[in-house]
DNA sequence: CTCAAAAGCTTTAGGCTTGAAATAATATCG
DNA sequence: CGATATTATTTCAAGCCTAAAGCTTTTGAG
């Protein structure tokens, strides 16, 4: 609880200073409604499918890529750490909803695979999990939703220019929303 | 285990179910701008001051309110489960940072407040916080920032008015960012 | 070839999160 | 008053999440 070094972490702030209240109210209402939503949706998953939204998430990145994805480009694609996918892997193996398929030339690395039933599990999931986006964004309306996807794709563009974020060499193509 | 019922979703739309996949990507993107964000807060959080999120929306929410709030309402005002709260207040109770007093008339309740260090650290905390989301969302200009705080306040509320998820009977009035 | 560095993954410790069950105290109904 | 329902909070089991440490395998510099 203490900051490690009171230095003068002076990061070239952008302007003069009047527009932060601003931004932070943005920020805070953003997150309110992407609270909602997704917790609406892991309700809904959880209610009547017995599921939850890392799941899906996961189905969703192996669904794209009918060849698999080795762990690492999984935790890349989806951003969570290596560990976290070690996890959530594991309980969908133990579903029988994907496999882990040894790579062929290094034995370090595996790869995971949708099973039949895992592809048909998600494509029934992922039918429901777009009607539920399109009526809990109901307010939103096609002009509206046209200019905030473009705004907050420069925003999310902006992210990972600045950072590259990516950490285990992932590949990076299949982020989906692009 | 099943759709109760896809319902057809049709509202006076231009085009059959276009606007649909518009929505789902909108979400996606707000996902990732909120996750990103997030992300770097709690990273700056925890590398800066030893801290978390979940921590700093306790104190925030506290900081507001000088004479405390009851868990119940805490959990209400912050949106999280009761057993929750109670995690997150025992760690900032062992870090000083706040303090549990029993409610004057009723034993099974308990009112958290503020020490005299909490106040202080979180007043720290909340103008760096302020300045770390200026700059995340350097990339909106005030104009815009207008415009996308009433159209996310509208889609808040209508969750609000359709939901009524105050599960303890909570004030409400503590939003912060109405 | 050798062996140290790097890469791929899992494990671990600690914290966040939920829904449900357990506890304790208060309120209400007869 | 006494039994019962309700309310406030905590506890619990299970899952999600991270950073850091650990293990195995591969790579690559000398």
């Amino acid at each position: 609880m203490k900051p490690k070094a009171p230095g003068p972490e002076k990061r070239t702030l952008p302007s003069v200073g009047a527009v932060s209240k601003e931004r932070l109210r943005l920020w805070l209402r953003i997150l309110k409604v992407s609270r909602f939503v997704e917790a609406e949706l892991r309700e809904r998953l959880r209610v009547e499918f017995g599921s939850t939204l890392p799941r899906f998430d996961v189905l969703a990145a192996l669904y794209r890529d009918d060849t698999g994805l080795r762990m690492s480009e999984l935790s890349g694609v989806l951003r969570v750490s290596n560990g976290n996918v070690t996890g959530i892997v594991d309980r969908l193996v133990k579903d029988g909803l994907i496999v882990r398929v040894p790579v062929e030339g290094d034995r370090r690395a595996m790869i995971v695979r949708l099973t039949n039933r895992g592809r048909e599990t998600f494509a029934e999931l992922a039918a429901v999990h777009e009607a539920w986006v399109d009526e809990l964004l109901g307010a939103i309306d096609p002009d509206e939703a046209d200019h905030l996807i473009s705004l907050f794709g420069t925003i999310a563009d902006r992210f990972e220019d600045n950072k590259t974020r990516d950490v285990q060499g992932g590949k990076g193509a299949h982020d989906g929303d692009s």
